[in-house]
This record gives structure tokens, C-alpha cells and sequence, in this order.
DNA sequence: GGATTGACGTGTC
DNA sequence: AGACACGCCAATC
């Protein structure tokens, strides 16, 4: 059965390493997708309900803007999962973004 | 089944 | 540098 393009980025979202990050975009053009990153975030947002758990909070924008932490349970946890695992986060910014990006197609 | 929507991206003003 | 506009594309209503 084919998955939809949801399950595709669950499961890329998950390969991401612990304390590393990565984009929609990026992700959207692993898939193929192309120009479809926001349905990598909307996906996202579906990830709540998705087994399991995906490290949504290691996904940010091209700018390394934390744009989707107001989809947390709380706006706070995501900036703090980021910097739990050594991400340092300021003014919803992973800072240090291009050295801590997480490419899925060069990494893979 | 058409219209709406969106955790985006890039370019322009 | 900050704000605004348009484009893409698939899922949802």
C-alpha cells in the first residue's frame, strides 16, 4: 500500500540525527517533492498523531527559524527539545543553523 | 469534486 | 533590514 507523502516524511523527519537539523525544502526535495516543502510542514503538523513520535522540533525553515513551535503543545518545547540535545536556540533561531544542518541527500 | 489551506521558499520593494 | 507578494502541490473540507 502506498503511503502517502505524510508517511514519507515521517520517516525521513525521524532519520534525523540527535542535535542536528534540517529544512522543509530539504526535505521536500529528498522525496522528489520539489516545491512541496509546506506539505512537509503540514505534514508536521499531522505528526502529533503519528507513531513514533517524530522529532519535529529538529525541522525549522530555510532560515533556521523555529516558524512551527506555536504547533507544540507548548511554543516553549520546541526551542527547548532543541537545545536538550544541544541545539542552541536564540530569538527562534537555531544559531549556528548552517554548520548543524542535517542534508538528507548528502547525509544519505 | 472544486475550493481552501498551509510548521515554506525565493524574489522584490 | 524588514515587509510584502507570488508560486507549488498535496491533503482536507
Amino acid at each position: 500500500m502506498e503511503q502517502s507523502f505524510y508517511d514519507q516524511v515521517f520517516e525521513l523527519v525521524r532519520l534525523i540525527p540527535k542535535g542536528r537539523v534540517s529544512s522543509y525544502g530539504a526535505i521536500a526535495k529528498s522525496l522528489g517533492a520539489g516545491g512541496s516543502a509546506r506539505m512537509v510542514g503540514y505534514a508536521m503538523s499531522t505528526a502529533g498523531a503519528a507513531h513514533p513520535a517524530v522529532p519535529a522540533h529538529r525541522v525549522v525553515n530555510s532560515s533556521g527559524l523555529l516558524s512551527g513551535k506555536f504547533h507544540f503543545k507548548t511554543p516553549e518545547m520546541m526551542q527547548e527539545l532543541l537545545e536538550a540535545e544541544g541545539v542552541l536556540v536564540k530569538n527562534d533561531k537555531v544559531q549556528n543553523f548552517k554548520n548543524l544542518f542535517w542534508n538528507p541527500l548528502m547525509e544519505l
